[in-house]
DNA sequence: CAGATAATGACACTCCTTTTCATTTACACC
DNA sequence: GGTGTAAATGAAAAGGAGTGTCATTATCTG
């Protein structure tokens, strides 16, 4: 899924839009009384330009490309500290261990490609009528759904051909 | 979520059902060439019966009131075995780790209880629609899904009046 | 009943994550 | 710009979930 020797996407796909998000994650941690360290900013960076969800090991080793003495329960309390404010979330794998990715906006739900890892949020799922009717019959008060769908992103596809 | 003083509930959803379950699944065993030992027949029976989803230790130490010298090994070796079979499948927890729960019948996903841990399958959704839109203007060759929904059962909703 | 082999339990081990603690660093205040 | 205080860090150790090894025990076949 994820290759060790090509860390090429992560600066790829790092836009005006992924720009903006590490200056917003940078003030929210500031907001909430936590220091900006030269560490934690590279965290942010790497975290708040990838395209796919990140194991906290995948992190530790890009993160020590900037900040060589950097040690791994820092990830971990990084990680544990942007969770905590909504900037980031665990994406759940079907082996077992987390991976991390920004948060959804409002109700979004994840898209995963089960070749490369590429995670993208899409939005506009209703289900509010299936979920009603699972409801009455089930005696259940539903409160909450999670919802990931899995595949092949167009750039996988394409490199199939 | 599980109280440790509290196996009332596995005994007292044991219908003919998880009878019936409890047989086809030592059948099942017993086809693939594995042998019927009494610790297999008691994690078995245990987990045919059970209304919520189990970790290994909670079916280790649910298995022990039935064979004292059971080891927690042995309980993942057997988990590994149904699973195998299909018998039983692993259910993500928000936390991390994993419980086992019987497996679904067919297109069928699964409803939580947040407040006692219940575990009821549900079907007929129909996602074709919304998935197809999705894959349209993600580019990405949907292919798989995955729903689960949280709520409160019928039970605990009485308990809360 | 006896032989072949699967299953078991004890122990040790790996992997992911958290805790502890002494040292370093950022930031508020002067 | 210094200075003090509390947060952040890294190293080491501990914790919890799950797996591998191996001698012993139990199940099944004939
Ligand atoms: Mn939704
Ligand atoms: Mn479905
Ligand atoms: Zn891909
Ligand atoms: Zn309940």
């Amino acid at each position: 899924m994820y290759n060790e020797n090509d860390f090429h996407y992560l600066y790829a796909t790092m836009n005006t839009n992924a720009t903006d998000l590490y200056q917003s994650w940078l003030s929210s941690l500031q907001n909430s009384g936590y220091r900006l360290t030269e560490t934690r900013r590279a965290l942010v960076e790497i975290l708040a330009a990838s395209s796919h969800a990140l194991s906290a090991v995948e992190l530790y080793d890009l993160g020590r490309r900037e900040c060589p003495r950097l040690g791994l329960v820092t990830v971990y309390r990084t990680l544990e500290k942007l969770e905590e404010l909504g900037l980031i979330q665990r994406v759940h794998q079907p082996g077992g261990c987390h991976m991390y990715l920004r948060a959804a906006q409002g109700h979004q739900h994840l898209l995963l490609c089960t070749a490369c890892g590429r995670a993208e949020y899409f939005d506009g799922d209703d289900l509010s009528t299936f979920m009603n009717s699972v409801a009455d019959q089930s005696g259940f008060d539903v409160r909450d759904h999670w919802l990931q769908l899995f595949g092949l992103c167009q750039q996988c596809r394409d490199h199939d051909l």
